[in-house]
DNA sequence: TATGAATGAGCCTTCATTCAT
DNA sequence: TATGAATGAAGGCTCATTCAT
């Protein structure tokens, strides 16, 4: 890695929960360059604009909580248990693993009516997050853990919607309690479908 | 009402979906003047300051979206019924009840890491909206239409999540479909208790 | 005195000292507004714009200044006794006679390079206080209190101008000790010319 | 020098005289720019905001006071000359050595109810001020020119207040003249100490 | 690659003033 | 006479961006 490619990792990873705590519009360029300590034409030699940076750190806050998230799959055995790894890791709203939150929600509810690129990136990452819990219940049904007759593609998109409500209501609320009455009822939902 | 009082109306009526669709920090008051046709001088007749217009119209917003929760609701008869309208009214996130989606989500989102006052604002109608499910199903119990080993507090916050988490979905999706999914789910959960 | 000309009036007392201590151009018609606890439009029915009102201000403060001193110089009898009451008034600079300090001084360091009309006023003052101590010495002369040789245009000059410096020095040391020095400078020279 | 203090000093000199004039209120950042030729966001490159700006500006005037003063005492050789010189190089109000006129009545009268910190650094200059008199005398009786029962401090202490009173005269009146009658009266009042 | 001075549009807010009521 | 809504210029300041070094 470049000393040029070694700055630009730099600057993402340093760019990336300001963004995500304080929102696009309300983050400006000088925000980084603090954070950085780097120079005004420095970020300017990484990044043509604060749109490149922007578009840059949105996926990277994306790709983030998908790794995070792949780490802690890899980690359970079953398909129950990778659903309920999936769910816990994802059960502290107000202590998240990526800082500011689930991007996801951030980035989305601030583009949807503003920013089509960003909408679109939001939109695959909202799709491919229902693909990965799909991939594990389909997994489990091939392997006799689940019922096949489970509608499981439906399940993920519910299990995601309840999971990214709740969210909302925790990080508003301040404390992640209510996150638990949400897994209960998923785990109540999955059970119904274990062989 | 005086003139000061129905031009501080038009304002606030003005400004929330603006404030709604690009967000609090995106929308300058700029824009407030444009969309009301008044000057610069006089928005600040009717609001002290920015921080003022935002506080007055995130309340609007989510009153707004309350009221049309209860009209529809007045419509229903049963319980049963008032959950699907509730459901219903909610179920065109593309098209929304309130210009530029789900206040809550807007503001919750933006606001978590930056603006205690309005993150509280949020959480008070979080809170409220699962207390409205609440009630009609604890009618409902109360009525006979439900039994009454239903934890329906538990499942006013997780409906309220799933929905909060299918206006996500949806909006980024640009299209309502994803929303016919978890309103089935919810059937399905309330059925359960039907009696 | 009609209802109209009461209300300027207030208006003025209240303005006075406003202006005096915060200056002309950092006193804003707002702070008359707060102190006169009158509409915005009720000041310019009495008063045109600012610049009227400024003028008014300024004229009040200065003849409020004379007459605190003539009032004080009536109740002393000889000619010394004046020349000393008229340096006693003046020898409180940190808690002045006129509110906000010498009206003079105050305003003639901020009208001098930009505003001619307050300029002449404040000269005019300046020119009317020296004749005041002249007036008095002469009285003096003539009643056989001082000798006639005294150049007491000359000494009313000095007077004036020591007084003046005088404010300047304990304004901004926040005490009024050095007024004591320069009473004790003038009462020799006065002294000098006693017979 | 960099460019950038090269440029901060320049800033600095074409305001000081701005500032000095128009009064620190009534002066706009604006008014500096049309002075520097600079935009209004270069100016904030150099100075934080306003108030730092007007610091500056308040201590380089003052300063700039200071060494045209002792370029001048420098030039004279006995106590009696130094004093005279002194004296001389302030009895043109209306031609001040520092464009403006004297910086300590300028800033002092305008800040002395609204700014302490300014008020403060006009204090430690007009202290400043009656001790360079003050050493000029002690040195002048060290040396034998002048006798040691003189107290000289107070005498310091009156020269300046004359010498600023005969600022506000003059300034106000458009003319010079009356600085002679000052300066007489010092002269008369230094003679009577001389051995 | 890195710097930081320079830019000017745009932001929030205040100002003096006007005018219909 | 008194009100307060309305105005738009101007205020201090921040922003994203450019560019010479």
């Amino acid at each position: 890695m470049t000393k040029g490619e070694e700055t630009r990792q730099m600057i993402i990873k340093s760019a990336a929960p300001i963004f995500n705590k304080k929102g696009i519009a309300a983050t400006a360029m000088s925000d980084i360059m603090d954070a950085t300590k780097l120079s005004k034409g420095s970020l300017y030699v990484h990044f043509e604009n604060k749109d490149e940076l922007v578009m840059t750190v949105v996926d990277y806050n994306m790709q983030l909580l998908g790794s995070k998230v792949f780490e802690t799959l890899r980690k359970a055995r079953s398909a129950r248990e990778k659903l309920i790894a999936y769910i816990d890791v994802l059960s502290t709203p107000v202590n998240p693993i990526v800082e500011g939150g689930c991007p996801m929600l951030n980035f989305g509810m601030e583009a949807d009516d503003t920013n089509e690129v960003v909408t679109k990136k939001v939109n695959e990452a909202v799709v491919f997050s229902q693909q990965i819990i799909s991939d594990i219940i389909k997994k489990g049904i091939d392997e006799g853990e689940f019922s096949n007759e489970w509608n499981y593609k439906d399940f993920a998109l519910v299990m995601f919607a309840m999971i990214e409500g709740g969210q909302l209501i925790c990080r508003v609320a301040r404390n992640n309690r209510k996150m638990q009455v949400i897994k209960a009822n998923l785990l109540e939902q999955i059970s119904r479908w274990e062989l």
